[in-house]
DNA sequence: TACAATAGGACAAATCAGATCTTATTTGTC
DNA sequence: GACAAATAAGATCTGATTTGTCCTATTGTA
C-alpha cells in the first residue's frame, strides 16, 4: 500500500476535469493527451475513481468522464485512497499479526501517529483549495 | 523509496541490542531468535545498518553486533532511512522529471509538506524514549 | 588447528507496479 | 438499422523490487 503513479494520475485527471467545471464531460483522449498520463492506464484509473463513486463515466459517442462532487468536498486523500487503498505506511501497521508484539509497542505509536498526521496533511487538502492555487495548468 | 520490513527488522535489532546496553556484543542468532527476524536476513541488514555507521559488527568467534551511538542520539528516521534510503512518498518528489510540472504545483507543495510532516514525526522519535515507552520488550 | 561467527555474492521466489492488448459493450449520428 | 466513437473489462506481460536462502570466504577465539 504504497503512493503509486496510478494515484497521481487520478489526482491529475481530477484537476484537468474540476478546471472544464463540475458536470461537464471531459473525453479520456483529452484528458490523456493534456495531463500526460498513458491514454488505457487511465482507462483503469477512471474505472477505478467511478466505482469508488468519486466521478462519473459516461459511456458512448461523445462519452468522457466529468464530476459531480463539488471541489471544496473533495480532498487528496480521498483521490489517492481510492485508488490506492487506505493509506497504511508500512506491514507493521497494516497487518496487526505481522507486527512484532501488540499495540502498546513504543515503535507501533509512532507509527500509527506518522500516519493519522500523514492522512490529515492529504485531508486538509481540498480540490477546490488546489486548482485556485493551481498555476501550473492552463484551461 | 517506501517503508518496508527491512526497515522494520533494523529497528526492532536495535531495540533489542539497546535494551542489552551502549557496547554490549549481542550476537545476531540470538538477536533474530529474540526478535523474530530470519536470521540470515538480518545478516543483510546488519551489513547495512553497519555500513551506514548506526551499529558495529563484531566478526569471528563470539561476535555479533553492538552500537556505539547514544539511544538519545539514534532516531527511527535515521533508521529506517539508512536502510530504504530517503523517504520521499512518491515518484511526484522523488524523480521532478517525472513529476508533471514544475515545483509550484499546489498538488506537489501538498506532497512536500506531507513527507516534511512524516520525516519530523520519525525524526522525533528516539531510541532512550522509545526504550523507556517499550513494554513489550522483556531483556 | 578447530571451531564459532559474520561477510558477501549469487540467486530464487513472490509480489507488485505499470502498462498494453484484445474483445465487448454502450451510445450518438447518419 | 448500420456504423463509428468512445469507454469497460479482463487477460497478460514485463520489469523492478522485496524478501529471502544458500554457499563459500573471512575473521577471530581458544
Amino acid at each position: 500500500m504504497r503512493l503509486t503513479r496510478a494515484g497521481e494520475y487520478a489526482v491529475r485527471c481530477l484537476l484537468y476535469i474540476y478546471k472544464q467545471g463540475v458536470g461537464v464531460v471531459v473525453s479520456k483522449r483529452e484528458i490523456a493527451a493534456q495531463m500526460e498520463i498513458p491514454e488505457q492506464f487511465l482507462g483503469k484509473v477512471g474505472q477505478q475513481l467511478s466505482r469508488q463513486g468519486l466521478m462519473e463515466v459516461v459511456q458512448g459517442a461523445k462519452g468522457g468522464y466529468k464530476v459531480g462532487i463539488e471541489p471544496q468536498e473533495l480532498t487528496l486523500l480521498d483521490v489517492v485512497e481510492a485508488i490506492d487503498g487506505e493509506i497504511f505506511l508500512n506491514d507493521c501497521l497494516l497487518r496487526s499479526e505481522t507486527c512484532f508484539r501488540e499495540d502498546s509497542c513504543a515503535v507501533h505509536l509512532i507509527w500509527k501517529k506518522a500516519r493519522e498526521r500523514l492522512r490529515e496533511t492529504l485531508q486538509e487538502a481540498d480540490f477546490a483549495t488546489l486548482l485556485k492555487e493551481e498555476n501550473c495548468l492552463r484551461s
